[in-house]
Order: structure tokens, then sequence, then C-alpha cells
DNA sequence: ACATTATTTCTGAATATCGAGATATTTCGA
DNA sequence: TCGAAATATCTCGATATTCAGAAATAATGT
């Protein structure tokens, strides 16, 4: 749980929306055929939502795998993006610990 | 309650510290003659304390106000900063909802 | 008024971050 | 095995942040 990346991986307003789209797995296009049981979003699609580059995208995705809030797993030529809930709710509970603890 | 702005601010270990100091007025040197009631801190012992120029602390200070993390209160030639522990649970709050809400 | 002290603001250099384009890597299919 | 698709990595210019020192402002004491 390194407090630092995890802030500078959500100090970015695009990289918090995607940690939103995430939530839902229906805020993206229907998965790829063979690929319907995974609620992972592949990098193009979130790419497509965000509007940017996509070597911005695969950076973005690259720090917020680092900061431990989203989970990849490599199906063939994709890459599948998921939140990982846990760490989220782990850092969550680190920051409240760092802000209010006597 | 701008969590752009607030998550800035976080986004810096001697920022953070300082607010951890800044849960307790113990951490600094006895309060001056005469306001021994305030419990704020003057910008001489967070920089005493955290070892970095006064105009860095002063723009610090700036920053964690600007965020809503402390409160300044000006008294004679001192400004002394203590922490908005109502401003601070909401913010929490926020990064709560932002991160975790469906 | 003048000197002293606390604090803020301005300026600037070093460093980090943003986001793009080009290139590399991995994997699939023909 | 060759080529195409998806993703990752490298590199770069533009912009932002960090922090210091100097100058400016504000309040106090003599």
């Amino acid at each position: 749980m390194d407090i630092e990346k995890s802030l500078s991986a959500l100090n970015n307003p695009t990289r918090r929306r995607i940690l939103e789209w995430l939530k839902d797995r229906s805020n993206f296009p229907p998965a790829l055929p063979g690929h319907e049981d995974l609620d992972g979003v592949c990098v193009a699609y979130i790419q497509e939502k965000a509007n940017l580059s996509q070597s911005t995208i695969s950076n973005y995705m690259g720090l917020l795998k680092q900061a431990g809030f989203v989970i990849a797993e490599r199906h063939g030529q994709w890459t599948f993006y998921r939140r990982d809930e846990d760490r989220i709710r782990a850092f969550l509970t680190a920051v409240q610990e760092e802000l209010l603890k006597p």
C-alpha cells in the first residue's frame, strides 16, 4: 500500500473517471466474443471513451495498476482491466487513518 | 469541496506530515505568551519542524488552506494554522463516494 | 518615525507530469 | 512464416510543480 503512488494516480481527472467507468461494465461496449465471463475492459474501449491517445491510456492504466486500483489480466492480445475493490478499500482506510487517527 | 485541489494538496509528503503534526499541538513548542487559548500553530514553528524555507512553508500552508484542510487565523503578526476537522472529514467522504459509490 | 520580526508574494531554476507520435512486443490468423 | 491487431514502451515538447532566495507587506516595540 504505497499511499504516495495511489494519491499520485488519483491526482488526475481522467484517471479518476476511468475508475468510475470501471464500476459498471455496461459503460463500455459488450464484451468481445469468447470473453463474456470476464468483467474487465480492454484498453481500446477505455481509450475510445476517454478520447485520448492509446499510449496515454496504456500509460494511465499502468499507473492505476501500480497504484493497486486495478487488476490487469492478459488474454491473448488483449489486456482486460478491472477494479481491485479490496485494494481500493484498503487505500481509503489508509488515507482515513493518516488523516484522522490521533 | 474541490476534490481536485484537495488531492493535489495531499499529493506531497511534507504537506501530509504537516497535517499529521497539527493533530497534536504538543508536536510544537509551547504557545507564545498571550496565545495559550488558541490551538493553532504559527508558520515559524511549522517551518522549523519541516526544515524547509519559510517561503515554501507559507506556500504549503496556503495550499492546505485552499484545499480546506486547515483554518488560518491571524493574530497580530502571527498566522495560526489549525486543522479543519469538519472539512477533512467531508473530503474523506467525497473521495469514498467517488471511489466506491455504484 | 524607525527598526525589528512574522509572513506573504514574486521570480526563477530544477524537476515532474501530461499526453502525443513513433516504435517495440505479444499474440492471433492466414 | 508473414502480416495485422492490441497493447506496451520510448522519447519528446509543453506545461505544472517544487522549493529557494529576494523583495514586499504587516504588525509590534522603542
